[in-house]
DNA sequence: TTGAAAGCGCTAACAA
DNA sequence: TTGTTAGCGCTTTCAA
């Protein structure tokens, strides 16, 4: 590939020269910038970004932290992530923790290998003393996106808003037994139960989610079994949405007259099943603007302090399941 | 962050000599070895990778350019391929194309400037000459994933043959009219046009994919009335299959029995869909790694000139839809 | 308006 | 076994 020297040699100006002539300098001949533009087109230069970056300047270079991006929702969200990014100049490096800490710590060094300029990250666990550290030593800006993270910049959706939410639809449609599929710890379980409880209603089950899907099964079954008042299922995501309401199908329980289901992430699915499924979505687009936007701030200001901390509000899509 | 000339300064050695150790040299006295090892730890020493990448070795960095990582199916991909370069001590710089040639043109450009070692690319045209040209003009490996690309290695399944497996499995089932949901250049669409033509029967109908429902299902209505023959539906993503098996319960056509649907990718929707929904699924990890081993063996050996060629064979998962 | 020189942080060749 | 020197391709002074 073609170098600024080489251009230079060829075109009979100095190396610098070219290098004002590519970078759009107007304080150069007129005649010389033709020539070494002409010369730089006909050989198909591309800039040397790694020489450039190792300069001291941008590496126009974004880390890119994601949990698991075969979840359609952060997969959605790497995608607007990149387009804004790439709007800006900026390319990406992606990483899949994969839920696992050792993988995120490696990324964290593996982004200041490459001097990136910032990073964009959905942390595993935002609030452990570790992760805090490790963004501390990293020397660059970092945004936190869907998730919150104290001391650092956050733009996510309040789950437990969203939980609380969900609540109080479901108890307006009636229902009056409760069960949440997820993780005890999740932020909209919180929102959710405290909700509830608040209501003078009893606290929901929680209800982890089994691989296995026999499994699965006994644990609805015996929760449906329990009681006869009309209840009401908040799944931690659409696919397991979608998975009670099989098994509902298969215990002959009617939705949302028997039992109302409620899913989160409103993926595209959710308008096609029968019935079709109430869920909770996420201005994706949005948030990931708004964290490149913030990001690309930081870059360009680095002395700045305030934190911010932008909880976006989630939007209940109600359809046919609740 | 601190530098090998720093630690140098530090440990009272000269700057190639901590960068003799750092990279695992054994003719270091065992005395400077751990002292040098030992400030670097103290600082959180991390290898600049710019500067590394500069000096003419390896960048280990690879691009990845996909056409849309919000579909699923290259979301698995992507993150296969992400573990698969992790593994292997590289990065993926992430592109995705959206199906427009001009990003993708864009890319290969990016690619060049940030000197990655090679290329994983899902084509938006793998045919056309002018992807061929601009990945001649790359000067670095390519590896083609899911499409097959005149060339270059090539690593996917075959769709036509994909096209013909699900014709063959209709005719088998008893259906005797078809209709294809898709592009009509699509491969999976010769293969079962091709092969139920030859079994004498009617080459089948296309149909794009309106985003409008109505569109769609008046399309789909229309189509459905013209013959009471018992008609199947193979849709170019389970999606598709997905709305079609909505439109086919609110047409009260009932499926399997009147109509067959059956889907591709084979997410994981599939098995909980009423009817569950038979498709058609692609080894994405087996090619993923397939497709990273071929290019890291490109890298180590850039004089190799045969071409892989490597179709895979797509799986049929036949559930209740069929 | 242009060029010469230095230097970013590293690797590699060579010398000691 | 260690150090010296040069150079990757660029940007950034500083002079001319």
């Amino acid at each position: 590939m073609i170098t600024m020297t080489e251009i230079a040699k060829l075109t009979h100006v100095s190396q610098p020269t070219v290098s004002r002539v590519l970078n759009g300098s107007q304080t150069v001949a007129l005649e010389i910038r033709e020539r070494v533009l002409a010369c730089a087109r006909e050989h198909d230069y591309q800039c040397n970004a790694l020489a450039k970056g190792l300069q001291g300047s941008r590496t126009q270079l974004l880390g890119v932290l994601v949990t698991d991006i075969s979840n359609g929702f952060f997969a959605d969200l790497a995608k607007e992530i990149e387009t804004a990014a790439r709007k800006n100049g900026y390319s990406i490096i992606l990483f899949n923790s994969d839920y696992n800490p050792q993988n995120e710590q490696e990324y964290l060094d593996v982004v200041r290998r490459y001097r990136v300029d910032g990073v964009l990250a959905v942390p595993i666990r935002e609030t452990s003393a570790e992760w805090q550290e490790y963004v501390k030593k990293l020397d660059v800006p970092v945004v936190t996106v869907t998730r919150r993270a104290e001391g650092l910049d956050s733009i996510y959706v309040d789950h437990g808003q969203a939980g609380a939410m969900v609540a109080r639809h479901l108890l307006e449609r009636g229902f009056q037994r409760f069960l949440f599929i997820g993780k005890e710890y999740d932020g909209k379980y919180a929102g959710f139960r405290n909700t509830l409880v608040q209501m003078g209603f009893e606290s929901p089950t929680t209800n982890v989610v089994y691989q296995d899907d026999t499994q699965f099964h006994q644990a609805l079954e015996s929760w449906f079994q329990q009681s006869a008042s009309r209840s009401a299922v908040f799944a931690g995501n659409d696919i397991y949405a979608l998975r009670v309401l099989d098994m509902l199908r298969r215990l002959g329980i009617s939705v949302p007259e028997d039992a109302g289901v409620i899913g989160f992430d409103d993926t595209a699915m959710g308008r096609y099943l029968n019935p079709r499924l109430s869920s909770v979505s996420q201005p994706i687009a949005e948030m990931a603007q708004e964290a490149v936007t913030r990001l690309l701030d930081r870059i360009e200001h680095p002395e700045r302090q305030e934190v911010l901390d932008h909880p976006f509000p989630a939007a209940l899509i109600l359809r046919e399941s609740t």
